[in-house]
DNA sequence: ACAAATGATACTATTGTGGTATCATTACCT
DNA sequence: AGGTAATGATACCACAATAGTATCATTTGT
């Protein structure tokens, strides 16, 4: 069970690495080198976290990504959210509605719990504490 | 993502129903019926429990499934560690060993403690609580 | 012997994750 | 103006996990 899947972990590589960069403006080759994650793959990250406006690209000669969030305002969650979609544990449940039954109920609300404490714990989690 | 599979969730459904059924031997024909679960679904799933001694299979005419475990013995976590294993939530860092920077280890503590906490909320969970 | 049940096993479909490939576009620099 | 170093967009491929199906063999009560 993946609570953080390959892209998540290396958006947040990524955004650690050109958050603690002397330079402003981090070009991919640079990236790939640094984290040895494979060109293509990291390339799609990036663009989609351009789209996300966490990062802008810099396009032609001497471009890049620069961050446009600050490191301690870019929240795991928030990548969380972007790579996997809203975290949650319990999509079975819901996908198989009217609940079929009282025990799964008393379950959902165990999980929701669960689902509830995973979230407090993550939440201040951002790219600045994990540089400390 | 998905803290309970599909089978996992049969399961409990099935040995739900066993547990409070007036019969001792229930035929899978009738948890079909009854939880309205693809029937070849089910027997798969019944088989399994059969080879992990929850259950006791009768074979022939008048046949069926038999508990061997009593209802506050069979623990959720026990069914999830058959039907999904170990319940872990970081396999995705431990793949790559060694641990490639210090953040991922920060982040790697944060989500064992998540773990924990998440092992603690389902372990006293058995199909008699869940009955209640 | 027949019918009602499970055992064993192999196959198929769908989806999510991880990764690749290609071509177009932009912008600096000479 | 043109070459080159960069990203944008898009479509594709491979693998594994989950969910479900199909078939035939075996057992057992009547």
């Amino acid at each position: 069970m993946k609570l953080i899947t390959r892209d998540t972990d290396y958006a947040v590589r990524a955004l650690s690495f050109i958050a603690s960069s002397s330079k402003d403006i981090v070009p991919a080759a640079e990236l790939v080198r640094e984290l040895k994650v494979p060109r293509p793959f990291l390339r799609k990250i990036l663009q989609r976290l351009n789209k996300k406006k966490v990062l802008r690209s810099h396009k032609g000669k001497g471009g890049g990504f620069s961050l446009i969030v600050a490191p301690n305002k870019i929240f795991l969650l928030g990548l969380i959210r972007i790579f996997q979609g809203p975290l949650a544990l319990n999509e079975c449940f819901l996908k198989k509605l009217p609940c079929p039954n009282m025990k799964s109920c008393v379950l959902r609300r165990k999980i929701k719990n669960i689902e509830g404490h995973m979230l407090n714990e993550l939440s201040p989690i951002t790219i600045a504490s994990l540089l400390k």
